[in-house]
RNA sequence: GGAGGAGUGGCAGAGUGGUUGAAUGCAUCGGUCUUGAAAACCGACGUAGGCGUAAGUCUACCGGGGGUUCGAAUCCCUCCUCCUCCGCCA
């Protein structure tokens, strides 16, 4: 969420933001201003009667304590019309401030100098290409789904069975080989330096609210009515949410944290061949990272996690690209987003395996997270940034893909003291 | 799930209706002293918002929300969390 101080400090700066990001109400923004102004003019209103009833009921006490007691049944009075007063630009300025944050909260964040201008995914500029050669398949290469099946590593109907589309069943070898892509993930990460995290998987609606999922992205999210609570579709959630309104030291960042959840999405609506086999589930397994950094470095921040996720990519022997976001196909709270792809080859197509944002200030004003500087006593705004390192259901299907041969599936050989073997079958 | 108790500043811990945004101690920061350090002493030390160029000043906040009252950390209602005992249980 912005503030409305950036916003009316920096107004052309947000308008040329909104633009674009093709944001079709820039009329919000004098809207916003005009009613941060009168909930200024409300608030100084309020503040003065307020005051006035706390002098006068001093001197009531004064009054009673010396016995004066008609004397402070008069003013008794006078309290008494100064809050009906009272009541009513109160009134007003609750339901304006109401209203500022309902238009607030809709704003998205301002896109970085850097993003490129578009509108949709095909306007996403490519970054970095593949530009060594690709996977050689064999004559008869199958998609992963019908590699999956035929080595029996994952049940698709079994996860019907048990609980619906889009919930796959790992199993034998498969089941491996997700347990050691986590655990490759996980050691990768804590030997750049993240602290490894276990957070629940479910999180009150404090929570979705502080890092954006709520209430944009309500429809996205297993909701359990009984308990008011939600089932996390990324460890973003649960993760960031350890500092909400927490004020840090300037000395403490960067702060670096990864963690390891099933993620959960419901990804209403969406068939056909894009969620064919592992292309688009409902429970997926991801490693996060997460960094909540100095403004003045977070954008050397946002590189470092680029490496560390090529690094991953690049261990794992997949051929990879990375695109920067155009402003129409940013997520609502990023200012600067790089998605990473991988080439799944028998299906011929680029899957998205990672994510890595620069949310700067939107989050951290958002859930109240703030950093004192060294020689300043005024708290500031950290950013904070975060990716996938990486999403695995996807990985799984490009390594299935692009390492089949006549005979089976071969392991990359950074996983080979993971899972304890080196193919399929 | 049942019964009882408790939630106050970074921590500990006073405070049951009237200069209490909140005593005191610890921690932290600045200073004096010291060759240096420690100790001792002096001082500072919450967050957010409004007004103001600033100094400053006003307002709100003692788990969350609501209420009583001229006035609430203090009384009432409600929710949440923690502790103890019982029940259940990986």
């Amino acid at each position: 969420m912005l503030q409305a101080n950036t916003i009316r400090q920096e107004r052309e700066r947000i308008l040329e933001g909104l633009t674009k990001r093709h944001f079709p109400d820039l009329g919000i923004i004098d809207r916003i201003l005009a009613l941060d102004d009168d909930r200024r003019k409300y608030q100084a209103s309020g503040d003065e009667i307020l005051a006035e009833i706390n002098r006068l009921s001093k001197q009531i006490g004064d009054l009673f304590k010396s016995g004066q007691a008609a004397e402070a049944n008069a003013l008794k009075e006078e309290v008494a019309a100064r809050k009906e007063t009272l009541k009513d630009v109160q009134e007003h300025q609750d339901r304006t401030a109401v209203q500022l944050e309902e238009l607030l909260i809709t704003v998205p964040n301002i896109p970085h100098s850097s993003v490129p201008e578009g509108r949709t995914p095909e306007d996403n500029e490519v970054f970095q290409d593949w530009t060594k050669p690709m996977p050689d398949l064999p004559p008869d290469a199958k998609p992963h789904w019908e590699l999956a099946e035929a080595h029996g590593i994952i049940d698709f109907p079994l996860g019907v069975k048990i609980t619906g589309s889009g919930f796959p069943l790992y199993r034998g070898k498969g089941a491996s080989l997700q347990r050691a892509l986590i655990n490759f993930f996980l050691d990768e990460a804590r030997q750049a330096g993240f602290e490894e995290i276990q957070p629940p998987l479910m999180v009150n609606a404090d929570s979705a609210r502080a890092t954006g999922q709520l209430p944009d992205k309500e429809g996205q999210m297993y909701y359990v009515e009984k308990d008011d609570l939600y089932l996390i579709p990324t460890a973003e959630v649960p993760v960031t949410n350890i500092y909400r309104d927490v004020i840090l030291e300037e000395k403490q960042l960067p702060i670096k944290m990864t963690g390891y959840t099933p993620c959960f999405r419901r990804e209403a609506g969406a068939y056909g061949k894009d969620v064919r086999g592992l292309n688009r589930v409902h429970q997926f397994d991801k490693v996060e990272i997460v960094v909540i950094d100095h403004p003045s470095r977070s954008y050397q921040t946002l590189d470092m996690m680029l490496d560390h996720v090529r690094g991953l990519l690049d261990k794992l022997e997949l051929p990879y690209r990375i695109l920067r976001l155009c402003g129409g196909d940013m997520s609502f709270t990023s200012a600067l987003t790089y998605d990473f792809e991988v080439w799944s080859a028998a299906q011929g197509r680029w899957l998205e395996v990672s994510s890595v944002s620069n949310f700067e200030t939107f989050q951290s004003h958002r859930m109240k997270l703030r950093y004192r500087p060294e020689d300043d006593k005024k708290t500031q705004l950290p950013h904070t940034l975060n990716g996938s390192a990486l999403a695995l259901a996807r990985i799984v299907a490009a390594l299935l893909e692009n390492n089949q041969d006549s005979f089976g599936i071969r392991i990359p050989e950074v996983l080979h003291r993971y899972t304890g073997f080196d193919r399929i079958p």
